[in-house]
DNA sequence: GTAAACATGTAACAGGTTACATGATTGT
DNA sequence: ACAATCATGTAACCTGTTACATGTTTAC
């Protein structure tokens, strides 16, 4: 259940509509933790019934801004502190590489000759973003700079793998 | 849905019954792709079902052995060759590094050492299976040593990096 | 005036997890 | 005789996706 987390672990920078939230989701956690629209606007209403946010105020067209309360924010620590990073990993990419020998051996060198385009693609875009980013002192930065060396670190380790694979195919 | 590849991808080797195809599912596929007991039951009937796969033979214990049909294999090539891999990445692990922040530097550094121990682990676990698998020539071969060299490769990433994000956050 | 952006909510469905329920066969 | 393993099936529940439905405010 860490959608929920995430929206908790957003609300700590600053008070957000739902829909502030989904712009979020959509830009910085995109790569991390997609949500949609819908399971946003529900965990929402789910946490504020909880106690776990409030509704600090509302505005234009029905706006809610959501607040993180005490409950709210001992919940997030205690997830980030307490629970063990364990969720399954499921990789629809790894799992046809196990299928591979139902192709052709060309077949198979083109599905791993494209994995190493798309992933320096991923790198690239990553690399792109980096620059583009005016990183500052705050946690913020620090850990989203952490974050983000993951997914250039990721991209390349991925990208060169392919590579190696696809030249063991042949 | 890619339980349904999955399944009848191990169908390709030999007929199988739903409970052979668990046990495959706990080993070699656990972490590429895990499955449930009942969801594997699940899909198998819909399968049979939709004419991907057939009831073969029935045995003890009321066995059923599953084989795959010419319209299974068919979409299970269609699956590797047309269909681009695109599943969301979600993973619990980096969302938590970017709520980091909340805690004091220490308890951050401490997440991030936890898991470079955790990736080192992995590390070592596969590295062991890859000393102890017979490897030969066949198919299924050449592409589990390089499904095996993806999770080496991932884990020696994971844990590099966070041990250098953790003398970041130090 | 009208399009884009703001803003929320709900229903239907697909996929996955946990738990329950049942029974046959094999090995000691 | 008893436990372990083989073997299947179903129900309840949670998470996530897609689509529908509605209305307001701002900018041009």
């Amino acid at each position: 259940m860490s959608l929920r987390h995430a929206l908790l672990g957003l609300l700590t920078e600053r008070p957000a509509s739902g829909y502030d939230l989904l712009k979020r989701f959509e830009t910085s956690l995109a790569n991390v933790w997609p949500a949609t629209q819908s399971q946003i606007y529900t965990e929402l209403t789910k946490l504020a019934g909880t106690g776990l946010i409030t509704v600090a105020a509302e505005g234009p067209r029905g706006r809610k801004e959501y607040a993180l309360t005490d409950d709210g924010l001992a919940e997030l620590r205690h997830w980030l502190t307490e629970t063990k990073p364990q969720r399954n990993t499921r990789s629809d990419v790894l799992l046809r590489v196990f299928f591979l020998g139902v192709l052709k051996p060309e077949e198979a060198h083109e599905y791993l000759a494209e994995l190493a385009g798309l992933s320096e693609q991923g790198y690239e875009e990553l690399h792109q973003l980096a620059e583009a980013v005016d990183w500052d002192d705050d946690d913020l930065s620090v850990y989203g700079r952490i974050a983000l060396e993951y997914g250039l670190r990721f991209h390349a380790m991925r990208r060169d793998w392919a590579k190696w694979a696809a030249e063991q195919v042949g």
